[in-house]
DNA sequence: ACGGAGATCTTCT
DNA sequence: GAAGATCTCCGTT
């Protein structure tokens, strides 16, 4: 019954990958024109550091990653393909340059907002891929570098009902295969509830 | 249902 | 100069 807790610094500065397991089933909360948009978490990936091949923070310090030297819980946001906005959580302590990528949203509050945004589209396909929760949401480079645990501010996340670990499938991660080769494969990098409509396809 | 291609532009080689 | 942590549309089956 815990309800509008904010997610605080501790919760990111642990390995990404229990930080990404953990953030299934909490809420990702925007505030646009002063009301409440948010959505479930319902799919998650890791990427650790420099020594994940598929991360970006692999090729070292750039421009680009510099935000994953932040403390944990800002925001990384940067744009693929020249079109699509995508958010990270950094994690870990700080220095080591780590994220969680939040792949799909299981929309909640706001859905009037959600729909006008997503015009045209059906519900199952409002937020359920990277690209398209941060549209849904109004998410851009405006928000890169944001620190995720102020209160009330445009952008955080909020603890939800905990997921069951019998209700948790974990699989490799999409989009980079040609990155990502033993020993990596063989753990776990993304993670998502079973059954949920909304994880992406 | 499935597959292929185009969109669009920043980043790093 | 090429590729990229993607999505959508259009074709065919």
């Amino acid at each position: 019954m815990t309800q509008h807790v904010l997610l605080g610094r501790a919760f990111y500065a642990r390995d990404a990958r229990e930080v990404a397991r953990d953030l299934l089933g909490a809420v990702l909360v925007r505030r646009l024109d002063g009301r409440r948009v948010s959505g479930r978490i319902v799919e998650v990936e890791a990427y650790r550091t420099t020594d994940d091949q598929a991360a970006h923070a692999h090729a070292g310090h750039t421009p680009r990653n510099a935000p994953m030297w932040e403390a944990p819980g800002h925001a990384y946001v940067y744009l693929v393909y020249g079109m699509y906005w995508l958010l990270n959580v950094v994690c870990e302590p700080q220095g080591t340059p780590a994220a969680v990528l939040i792949r799909a949203l299981e929309p909640l509050e706001g859905q009037d907002v959600i729909a006008a945004r997503r015009a045209g589209r059906s519900l199952l396909a409002w937020t359920s891929g990277p690209g398209k929760l941060t549209r849904a949401l109004d998410i851009s480079g405006a928000h890169n570098r944001l620190d995720l645990t102020v209160p009330n501010a445009a952008l955080w996340i909020e603890a939800g009902e905990r997921v069951p670990d019998a209700q948790v499938r974990t699989g490799p991660r999409i989009g980079l295969g040609k990155h990502v080769r033993e020993p990596w494969l063989s753990m776990p990098w993304r993670w998502w509830i079973a059954e949920n409509p909304h994880v992406s396809r």
